[in-house]
DNA sequence: CACTGGCACTCGTCTGTGGTGAGTGCCAAA
DNA sequence: TTTGGCACTCACCACAGACGAGTGCCAGTG
C-alpha cells in the first residue's frame, strides 16, 4: 500500500468512525479499530497531510479530526462502496408501495418509506406535468356560470380549476366542449400542449368561441402555475438537534419553502442519476450544514420527477444512496405501470 | 376587590407575564408591573394559596412561579378576553385566501396564513367526505382492462381510484356507466351514498352488471378508507426547542402521525365551536407539553372539517383563539361559495 | 526515506468552591 | 388583612486546578 493509498484509507476510516460515533476521531482509536498496519504516530503524519489538503479539520487543538465538506466529497466520489439493500429490505419496499391506490397515496407512502429506511428527511416531487400526457379532460358544470375543468394525466395527476363564464351554457354545449378538448389534447404531451390550446378557440363554432377562449386561458395558466411543481415531505422528526448545533429552525423553514426544495431537484436530468450536495455545496444558506442526496425517478428514459433525502453532512452516504436509488427505481416502475 | 378576586387577578398577571417573558415570575416584578395595589408580601400570600390550589408551581425553591395546566385552564375559561383582530389583519386574511384557485390551494394557503398569524404550527383538515355531496362522477378508460373513477364533491375535493376490470369494455358501455352513476349519485350526500351504491349493480343491464359491481365495491372502499380524512400541516418551523426542554422530536413525530391529529379534531362538532386542550389534557403522550386550539369550519351549520393550531402550553391563548376563529370563518365562507 | 516510540505541549472538559442574588416563607406589628 | 423585616434556600456564575485526549516534533531504526 503506497503512502497516497494509505492516506485515503485513513480518510475513509475517519469518515466512517465519525459517522458512527459523532465524535472527533483521534489517531489512537483509528489505529486500534481499523487494521491499517501502522502505528498511531504514522497515522498522525497522514492526518497532518490530510488536514493540510483540507480534507479533515480539528474542532480545537486537543481534539481528534472530523471530515470537512471536501473530505466527505472525496469519500463519496472515490471511497464509498454502495452497499446493496438486503433482500428483506427490497421486499419491504415492494410490499409497502404496492398497497397504494392512487398517486397521492403512492407518494405519501414513498416519503414515509424513504424516511424510515434512511432515518432522514425524505422528499418526493410529484411527477412533472411537462413530461406527462393528457389522459382525459373533463368539464363539469358546477353552477350556472361556472365550470370545473379537470385534467387527468397518464402519471395519475389530477388537476382542477374553476372557470368563471360570462354567460350560461347548455349541457349540449358542455358536451361539445368536452369532445373537442379530448379530441385535441388526449395523449398529447403537456409540453406540446400550449400551441394546441392556443388554437382551440378557432376549432369550435362561434357560439362556443367565447367559452373556449376562457377555458384555454385557464388551461394555459394551469400549465404555467403548476409547472412550479408540488412536493411531498416526510420524516422531519428525524432531524436531530444535536446535528445542528445552532438551531434546526432555519432547516425546517427551508423545508417548508417548497421553492428551495424544488431547486434541489432542478439539476437532476435523468432517472437513475444521482446528485449529491454536501454542506457548503448547497447554495441555500440554511442548508449549508446539511447534505442532500437526490435522484431522478421515471419510466424508461423519461424523467418524471425527483426524489431524495436530506440530512446532516455527517450521514451514512453509502446507505442513503442505495436506499434512495432503490426506492426511486420502484417508484418509477410503479408509476410507469399505472 | 375581594381577596378571591385579587387571587384571580394575580393568576392572570402571572400567566400574562410568563407568556411574554418565558421566565418564572416572582412577587416583586408582579407588584411592579401590574397595578395590583398591594405589596409583594401580600402577593406572596396569594401565590402560596394559588399554589396550594394547584394553579401555579415553582420550578425550584428559589424561583418564581409558573402556571400549571390547571392555571392555564382557569385563565382561558374565565380570565382571558378575546382580542378582536385588527382591520388590517382581517384584510390580510381575506386577500391572502382569495387568490386561491382550488381546494388544495385554499388549504395550503390557510395553514400558511394561520401559522404566520399565530407563530405556531397550524393544521387544517380537508372538508370531510361524509358531509359532502357528489357533484360529478367520471369514468375514464386508461387501459384495456382498467378504468379510472374520479369523484368530484361540492366542497371541491377530487377523489380518484383505479378499477381493475375482469374484461374489456366499449366506449358506449363506459358512457352508460357514467350516466347511471351520475343519475343515481349526483347531489346526494356521501353519508347517504352507501345504500345507493350497493343498489347500483341492479340498476344496469346484465352486460354491465359485473363491471358495475366492481365500481361500486371500489366506491364503497373509497368512502370508508377516505373517511380517514386528510390533513394539511404548516409552520412546523415555529416549534421552538426552548419550549420543549426534553426534545421536540416526539412532537414532530406526533404531527406526522395523521391519526393523532385527526383525533384532535374529533370532538369539534359544529362550526365556530372552539375546543382547547391544554398540556396534560391531551391524551397523546407526546403532546402533553403542548396546547391545541381547534375550531370547526363550515358553511352555515354544516361542519366541513377542523382547523387549529398547536403550540407550547405557554401560548398567547387570547390571540391564538381569535386568529383561529377568524381564519375558520373565512375558510368556511370561501368553501361554501365555491 | 518511511516508520516508530517518546515526550512536551495544548486545551477542552470536569469538578469543586465561594460568592451573589432572586425569591421565598414566616413572623410580629400595624 | 396587610405589611416590612429577616433568615433561608438554591440556581447560577466565575474561577481554579486536575485530568486526559490528542497533537506535533524529534531523534532513532531498518
Amino acid at each position: 500500500m503506497s503512502l497516497e493509498e494509505r492516506k485515503l484509507e485513513v480518510l475513509r476510516a475517519i469518515v466512517e468512525d465519525y459517522i458512527s460515533t459523532n465524535e472527533p476521531v483521534g489517531s489512537k482509536v483509528l489505529a486500534e479499530r481499523h487494521s491499517l498496519g501502522v502505528s498511531p504516530a504514522t497515522i498522525r503524519n497522514d492526518m497532518a497531510a490530510l488536514e493540510e489538503d483540507g480534507y479533515i479539520a480539528q474542532p480545537h487543538t486537543s481534539a481528534g479530526r472530523i471530515p470537512t465538506d471536501k473530505g466527505y466529497r472525496l469519500f463519496v466520489d472515490r471511497l464509498s462502496s454502495v452497499k446493496p439493500l438486503s433482500p428483506a429490505e427490497r421486499k419491504a419496499i415492494q410490499s409497502f408501495l404496492e398497497g397504494a391506490f392512487d398517486l397521492d397515496d403512492v407518494l405519501r407512502r414513498t416519503v414515509r418509506l424513504l424516511a424510515q429506511l434512511t432515518r432522514q428527511v425524505a422528499v418526493v416531487q410529484y411527477p412533472s406535468l411537462t413530461v406527462s400526457s393528457v389522459r382525459h379532460l373533463e368539464v363539469v358544470q358546477i353552477a350556472a356560470t361556472r365550470l370545473l375543468l379537470v385534467m387527468i394525466t397518464d402519471t395519475g395527476r389530477v388537476e382542477q380549476r374553476v372557470v368563471e363564464l360570462g354567460g350560461h351554457t347548455t349541457p349540449d354545449q358542455i358536451s361539445d366542449l368536452r369532445t373537442t378538448l379530448n379530441a385535441s389534447l388526449r395523449d398529447r404531451r403537456l409540453s406540446d400542449a400550449p400551441d394546441i390550446i392556443a388554437g382551440l378557440p378557432d376549432a369550435v363554432g362561434p357560439d362556443l368561441r367565447a367559452i373556449m377562449t376562457g377555458l384555454s386561458t385557464v388551461l394555459l395558466e394551469t400549465l404555467v402555475e403548476r409547472s412550479e411543481e408540488r412536493i411531498v415531505l416526510g420524516g422531519t422528526a428525524n432531524l436531530d438537534a444535536v446535528d445542528f448545533p445552532h438551531s434546526i429552525r432555519p432547516v425546517l423553514e427551508a423545508l417548508e419553502e417548497q421553492v428551495v426544495l424544488l431547486r434541489l431537484f432542478g439539476e437532476v436530468r435523468a432517472p437513475k442519476t444521482m446528485r449529491i450536495r454536501i454542506g457548503g455545496e448547497n447554495s441555500e444558506e440554511a442548508l449549508r450544514s446539511t447534505s442532500v442526496v437526490a435522484s431522478g425517478y421515471g419510466s424508461g428514459d423519461t424523467l418524471l420527477g425527483g426524489i431524495g433525502v436530506l440530512g446532516p453532512t455527517r450521514m451514512d452516504y453509502a446507505g442513503t444512496m442505495s436506499a434512495v436509488f432503490a426506492v426511486a427505481r420502484y417508484v418509477g416502475e410503479l408509476l410507469a405501470g399505472s
